[in-house]
DNA sequence: ATGAAAGCGCTAACAT
DNA sequence: ATGTTAGCGCTTTCAT
């Protein structure tokens, strides 16, 4: 090995397959075998693979990935299209998802914003095929059917958080509607005979609040109820707490509501505060995020949370795993965890105490 | 072309630079400097030009970036090395400013969360080193120093939201010490004469504490004042919320409050309405963090906010730029902006109305 | 049980 | 003003 010149930094050279090689005396070809694992069906000798595993390590070896994907037109790589990794907590969940799956088979994720552009998006996916990544997750902020880019259909993908229904194509989406059973089974164990009131518009933008009405009405229906009554309003804190509020000032009674999402569980919690109804006391309360903001709140309200780490693993399972699965089209639900808060009147305590201990 | 046997789908090869060159009947080559915009250097004829890209445009012809890779030992893309990007939203605003700043040099994001496990942090680094990445971005989700780890002492690196004051690297960094000094402003103006006091330990894990108090001492000492007090609490909504509490038992009167974050802010409001004190009547409050957080407390609470968008970018630009700046070593410093809400008091509306007109 | 040789698609010296 | 040639580092068919 020649020396540098004495001006400048040495810059070294990086260990190459031939130099390994070399330096064990066998073919790049043997040491190729040897050290992607394929030396038994190949029938190189232990003393052989030995030496080469030896010398690759001394020399500290690591396979060029450009050069191995050229050959082979992989490069365990996945690529993300997602429309806003800024926008909430979300988008990280996924993505922190997605990447732990995608360490577990040696791939690395790259990631792009398209901040809802269709041009942006087009770009992206295409430096992305030029780059050829092994396959691809489609995702979005909010959970809704979409129409796959024309450049993704001829790829390997999975959608996030959306259904391209017409395409038949895997996707992973949470399974609102249970969530919506679940919010209709917390409410009916805390104040069973209570009327159940949902807190924000059910035709929010997104699949979430049809799919939890649906389930939420089933399962009142299920214990022979029905909801009583909705409270329409944007899924923020501001209109909710404002809605809530004007709600409550008519003259509303509420013992258990549903509120569509952890913001609008804010603005509620506020204004039943500003009302003087304490939670849970005097109303049982469930929402969907699973967010942090939930926790915060005082109570920290109990919540069904959106899976968002769980998809972004399964969906990379669904890209890495299974052949392609058979286009059977239907979306992979994943369920909704509850995380407990306190927002929940506790109906052994308030029926008597008949059934436990005090705690 | 050939037509593909009628079994199977057709395995569409991608256009090569040969088949280009061939349709145009030039050699690679020149296919090469023209599609790379190096024609001119090359004095290759317009008609040559013209008919080459035509060719190109017609056929669909991109790149295959590995093969580039193989030659020019580059990838056109930034590898992201983050401890945390599924808690809180600021990972998402830094990937989404570098994203966006990547793009614009035509750059991708590979990105790997390490959960703060050197173990995986080294194999993700080597993962991307393997794949050439052309610079790295290493990221905390707190802002502190760090040791680089030695796998990446050897490569382009910009370190967001931490530093490694021995290595002398470039760094960016939100500006807290002039955000604390902000702070004070902000509070001198809406209630000139209060003493004023920091909810939040200063002593947090990370840089943030010490340097916001530092400038918010210095700010309020330019103008002769003392800080008058620190409630001690944990950077959460229930230590703050707890802390706050009990000093407002213990008889507090606060009319000026720093809150060392957002959430912290949302455990002080939560305690002022508990004992009857109202934003911003009887008391001003200013945060920090700029989160969606402070936006959705009632009032909103006007909040200096960490510019992690504007970290990412400029991180990045750090990395693509300037070549290597002559390792000055100091951090870059980014600017916080004030997201105004409405937790400050109008001092001219409290004073008389002399100087101006009601709004 | 191992090696020779070809080639993935591109760029860059070096010819003309 | 354009073409020839070599080679980036790896995998793989085919020989031996």
């Amino acid at each position: 090995v020649s020396h540098s010149r004495h001006t400048g930094p040495t810059q070294e050279r990086r260990v190459t397959l031939t130099d390994v090689a070399v330096q064990a005396g066998v073919s790049p070809t043997t040491a190729s075998y040897i050290l992607n694992g394929r030396s038994s069906q190949m029938r190189i000798s232990q003393t052989t693979q030995q030496r080469v595993r030896t010398v690759a390590e001394r020399l500290g070896y690591r396979p060029n990935r450009q050069a191995r994907g050229l050959r082979t037109a992989t490069t365990a790589t996945y690529g993300m299209i997602s429309d806003f990794v800024a926008t909430g907590q979300f988008a990280g969940h996924m993505l922190s998802g997605a990447n732990a799956a995608a360490r577990a088979t040696q791939h690395l994720l790259v990631i792009g914003e398209t901040e809802g552009d269709p041009e942006s998006e087009m770009r992206l996916v295409e430096e992305m095929v030029d780059m050829q990544v092994d396959g691809f997750l489609y995702a979005t902020l909010v959970a809704k059917e979409v129409t796959l880019p024309a450049v993704l259909r001829s790829q390997r993908v999975v959608l996030v958080n959306c259904t391209d229904p017409a395409s038949g194509l895997p996707s992973v989406l949470p399974d609102d509607r249970r969530g919506g059973m679940t919010a209709a089974d917390l409410l009916h164990g805390a104040v069973p005979g209570a009327d159940v009131f949902v807190v924000g518009r059910e035709d929010e933008p997104g699949l979430a609040g049809r799919l939890r009405m649906e389930g939420l009405v089933e399962a009142l229906g299920a214990t022979g109820r029905r909801l009583a009554g909705v409270v329409p309003c944007a899924w923020d804190v501001a209109s909710a707490h404002q809605a809530v509020g004007a709600w409550l000032a008519s003259g509303a009674t509420p013992r258990a509501v549903v509120c569509m999402n952890d913001r609008v569980a804010m603005g509620t919690v506020q204004a039943f505060a500003a009302h003087g109804l304490r939670v849970p006391a005097d109303v049982s309360l469930v929402s969907f995020d699973g967010s942090e903001l939930a926790e915060w709140l005082r109570p920290p309200v109990s919540s069904i949370a959106l899976p968002h780490a769980t998809m972004g693993e399964t969906a990379v399972h669904l890209l890495s795993g299974a052949r392609r699965a058979p286009g059977d089209g239907r979306p992979t639900l994943v369920p909704m965890p509850v995380r407990a808060g306190g927002s929940l009147a506790d109906a052994r305590a308030s029926r008597g105490r008949e059934s436990s201990a005090m705690v």
